[in-house]
DNA sequence: CTGATCAGTGAGCAA
DNA sequence: TTGCTCACTGATCAG
């Protein structure tokens, strides 16, 4: 039960995967040839059927690992992803949020000189026409 | 090497782990028990170092068993709530874009009434004060 | 010790 | 076969 870790981060250390006792290959160079140039060096030296087997679940291992690892990089990105959109929608809100009171200002500013102008014609007497005395 | 996997899921089923050849007890009462009451049972029946060194390790395994499982769960809960305030801010963020526009349509309005309010007066040849006659 | 999390592992599904 | 994802495991860290 081979079961130690390879560690990338601060843990322990894991030696590669014992190398068959006939073809002696490092675990990179394993998960990195094609199937057809594995077959051919395992035909080429005589492997038993079982060690070619061995062989062959060693690499399906080997490449298990980096899936693995692979599943895990993309987990960690979809929530990254999602925490900074999360955020961005945030700051969105407030630039929103910013224009609502900026216009509000806006409608406040606008009344208040209509008022002004209605008085002014109050004061001088002027008469204004009944659909444009109210707001 | 007992490898296979309790699937809960769609998957395979993996028989308990094996009960030590005394000390017959299910995983579900070995990992509910508390350590206090294991050792006494322990010592109760003569079980050799080996064997209670056996047991604790089943025991410890199991309780990994149910952590690595809260912590999946808990994982997807994380991701399940990032989603749906997600979704909420983008509701929210509809709602304000709404009050924008309506906002701003009250200013056009208001704006026309005032613009109609000078051309009373320019057409009534009123004299408006010169800081009302722009808006 | 307990609980949580990591990397590695085999099972099983999908392409 | 390949790639991905799941549950499980031991190692290891934090409390």
């Amino acid at each position: 039960m081979p079961q130690e870790h390879r560690k990338e981060n601060g843990r322990k250390a894991l030696p590669p995967l014992s190398p068959g006792p006939v073809l002696d290959i490092s675990d990179d160079e394993l998960v990195s040839i094609s199937v057809r140039d594995l077959n051919r060096q395992l035909k080429l030296r005589g492997l038993t059927r079982e060690e070619i087997v061995r062989m062959k679940q060693r690499r399906r291992t080997l490449k298990n690992r980096g899936y693995a690892a692979s599943c895990r990089i993309k987990r960690i990105e979809q929530k990254d992803e999602l925490e900074t959109e999360k955020t961005q929608e945030w700051r969105d809100m407030e630039t929103m949020q910013d224009d609502v009171v900026r216009i509000k200002e806006e409608v406040h500013t606008i009344k208040n000189r209509y008022e002004a102008l209605l008085k002014f014609a109050v004061n001088n007497k002027i008469p204004i026409p009944p659909e444009l005395e109210t707001l």
